[in-house]
DNA sequence: CTTTTTTCTGACCATTTGGTAAAGATAATG
DNA sequence: CATTATCTTTACCAAATGGTCAGAAAAAAG
């Protein structure tokens, strides 16, 4: 199938390749680090709830905007994440860890409640990714068939974030 | 794979079932059902916080006691659930679409806040499933191998939907 | 224009997969 | 008991999959 979308045949395919494990692992790969970048934008010198809710709003757009490429990132991680655990490990967990420590400041601060920021994260990556890995699902249950639910989700996840983050 | 775990050999379970799709059909479809069954436990007569609240650790506890259900059916939905959508537009929705009423009146009368009920189920859907879905990978940021994360996840989500639903 | 290096391909191969068919066991029935 | 119905298995098959290899074609170098 993939020899088919190129101009090449599959022995050509293999010679730019040692395998088609290979190419999914570079795929897998590249993939991770665009599926980050929002991540990076948080800055500890920002207003804290909108720099969360600014995140939740470019993770939302990218499941909007990159359905496949979330879920094909989703089903690496379904399956265990065979040949990829030490990217999880490594860069991932480097970047998020340094991240919740920025999150946890503000909540010790007073800046936002307290609450623990990996799961805050854990709850972010969910309810945004899940609008393209659950895609059929969440068309199956509201009527629209186009994407026109985007915009209503990010209105309630962002409603959902000022009320959870807010010090009170 | 299936008839090895079995005493049977291949050919009698093809006996049984007219090919490893109905297998696959079979229990898929099994599985929505049972997957299905916290929600049925709302009840509008409830308290509506501790309803939902309870809801989501039910689904928590499901997520924790039932990973590989979990998997299963995540990996179903993310190919587009291709032999099962009637399963989705039919009994799927139909429920959700009571529950989502009854969250709605709720909202209404001013007992919860002011929310879109659809997209308050899928969160709780996307944040408790993850816990399972994405194992792997909350184990790679966590530091715990073990599944002792799952009080603190609960604890989070729990103030995170009262946060949330509570009318201001 | 040769020669050499790089790129590309058709033919082939071993293994796996999902499934069938005929016949052998086993159990139920008269 | 014989007979019939149900269950189980071995042997086989066609298609698909992932990959190798010898050599053709194209490009680069001399």
């Amino acid at each position: 199938m993939i020899a088919d979308k190129t101009s090449l045949s599959k022995a050509s395919i293999l010679y730019y390749f040692d395998s088609k494990e290979a190419i999914h692992s570079q795929l897998i790969k590249k993939l991770l680090e665009k599926w980050l970048e929002p991540l990076h934008t948080i800055e500890s010198s920002g207003n804290p709830i909108e720099e969360i809710c600014g995140y939740v709003r470019r993770k939302l757009e990218m499941a909007r905007d990159f359905p496949k490429e979330s879920r094909l990132f989703a089903n690496e991680i379904l399956q265990g994440a065979p040949h990829f655990l030490t990217e999880l490990t490594g860069p991932l967990r480097e970047l998020t860890d340094n991240k919740a420590e920025v999150i946890l400041q503000w909540s010790k601060t007073g800046k936002i409640a307290k609450l623990n920021p990996h799961h805050l994260i854990f709850s972010i990556w969910a309810t945004t990714q899940h609008y393209a890995d659950f895609d059929v699902q969440v068309k199956a249950v509201l009527d629209s068939n186009s994407n026109d639910h985007f915009e209503q989700a990010f209105e309630f996840l962002d409603n959902m974030y000022r009320a959870t983050l807010s010090p009170n």
